[in-house]
DNA sequence: CCTGCTATTGTCAATATTGACATTTTGGAT
DNA sequence: ATCCAAAATGTCAATATTGACAATAGCAGG
């Protein structure tokens, strides 16, 4: 498979560096592993003689916009997070030249793949007039506006639409190029996901994503508000059926839809938030936040922490 | 706060960049929401006075490894994965240079935070010795034998032991510089993940790392086994229970543990995986495959794909 | 070797979850 | 405005999950 990475000025850079070190550790494991998977044939492009990233980095460039036909052009996301930047930065000669060039790499006949803003200038190139896209979460709305000829599925991380691929938000280049390797050879994007994705114990950054999700619909909203004041009484479907004015299935249906998570489930990830705050801010222990949090005793709360955690009590407190 | 982060030769890109994204972001966010945080202070700084990155990126620096009294020196790691190319790549003069440094950086009342390959550079140092750690999944059994006098813990994401840090793979630099901003402001660290974090809609990488996971643990592995052969009957949590030799609850309480999954939700994952594969492989439709992975009807087998992968069936086979 | 504490496991019962099915609502096409 | 199909919702029952508790095993310290 042959690609080029379309690095524009001002690049973002971990987008950047994470489609080249998947291909790169792809093709380090496909030859250290004697797979039977072609090799990925990477070049780094862009519009000008010289690249820098948004951090500043300097990228050594192969030349021109000349994807292969058949092969693929991947368009990274630009480092601009906020409208106000990022409708200047579409306006840029450079990117205006590389617009065109896209254009022309489709004429071609090859595929294109964007991720997180780089899916705002393909937009602007209008190849996805017609088609269907995803984008970053929280540009959605502007994209929506300033495209309204795209399908826009921005409930969807990861979009196929003819030759045309797009990616949600920062590492969703990651996983747009894992869907690249995948497309080669599925057995090296599952090798390559191991090595280089975090492991699957709950990083803290796990719960502040579900924290926005949950805000995204009205009913998952009334749940949490209803959940959040009664975490010492416990749990009960029942009660929170009637808080939120919906049956008990329709509420277990819609908070696995948007969260992933049976109430119960989620209740706990209440509780556990509760009480790893007050572990650290109040000085009690485990026995005496259980009650706070609706469990009879320490023992049970201890192991709930374990479990959701990947670590215990003594731990937590350390790690602050 | 003050940071250094030391970019050695070959530095590992994926996690530099994550690294300085994460502190920008956390930059902008502070002061286009005025947020009551001090500003992150970071510097890019080396051994040797030209870096480039395992890509071949070059990196600009500011100066040598002095970091502030109380501030931090942040180590990512070297882009090397495997025990043939870190082993000798430890030895190489600046690493040597690096690995005096960070003793200097203590001595001078500094904090150290090592990610992933980035901890055996600092295990190097003997600063580790006598504390708690842990580092990437794939080296443990490496680090537990070369540094015996670390208290490895790899079965946590993230260890804080007195002033040192150390977190796991890849993605743990972002997981470690998300902590650092939460230690300023974990209202801005909550800002930061929102826009750095991919969705946590299920990506293709969640599946490969349960898969790792299962494997890791006996119990487990007999379940997932005994669940493969079984989907067309469907779920029994007493049939379960049976093959793998122990009672239901323990059965529960380890797939919690290992997989934060109960056992009908990890026996849905795998129908998922099945059901899919059979969509993009056999060409039937939902109503044929569900009696093949135990549902009664197609309705219910598209209502679980919809919920696990956040996409219909259409959008599924669009994908491949 | 003994004691004490913690972790692990099994049991039990109350409640939660899920799959199936029927009904209602919604949206698109004509 | 009407019709039809799909989606959403509610109901129900079988089974799963969870919290609490008791028993057992393992480990560390004296």
């Amino acid at each position: 498979m042959k690609l080029q990475v379309l690095a524009l000025d001002g690049v973002f850079d971990t987008g950047l560096s994470a489609i080249l070190d998947v291909f790169t550790t792809a093709n380090e494991l496909a030859a250290m592993l004697s797979l039977n998977a072609p090799p990925f044939e990477l070049s780094v492009v862009g519009m000008r003689k010289k690249v820098l990233t948004a951090q500043g980095f300097s990228v050594p460039l192969s030349g021109g916009v000349r994807p292969a036909e058949g092969g693929w052009l991947v368009v990274p996301a630009l480092g601009y997070k906020v409208p106000d930047l990022l409708l200047p930065a579409l306006e840029r000669p450079d990117v205006r030249d590389a617009i065109v060039a896209l254009r022309q790499a489709r004429g071609g006949g090859a595929n294109i793949a964007a991720a997180c803003i780089g899916t705002f200038v393909l937009a602007e190139s209008g190849l996805l007039d017609g088609q269907k896209a995803t984008t970053t979460w929280w540009l959605a709305p502007l994209f929506r506006q300033r495209y309204p000829a795209v399908g826009l599925e921005d409930g969807s991380m990861l979009v196929k639409s003819g030759p045309l691929v797009t990616a949600g938000a920062a590492l969703g280049h990651l996983d747009m190029a894992l869907w690249l390797v995948r497309q080669a050879s599925p057995e090296l994007a599952g090798l390559v996901a191991r090595y280089l994705i975090v492991d699957s114990r709950p990083a803290q950054s796990a719960y502040v994503i579900s924290d926005h999700l949950a805000h995204a619909d009205p009913l998952v909203e009334k749940f949490e508000r209803w959940a959040r004041g009664r975490l010492s009484e416990g749990f009960s479907l029942d009660h929170a059926a009637d808080a939120v004015g919906a049956s008990k299935r329709t509420l277990a249906r819609r908070l696995g839809q948007v969260l992933g998570k049976t109430p119960l489930s989620y209740f706990q990830d209440l509780r556990v938030e509760r009480a790893v705050h007050l572990l650290k801010t109040s000085g009690k222990t485990p026995d005496e936040i259980a009650p706070l949090v609706g469990y009879a005793d320490g023992v049970t709360l201890r192991a709930l922490l374990r479990q959701k955690l990947g670590r215990g009590v003594r731990e937590l407190r350390m790690v602050e």
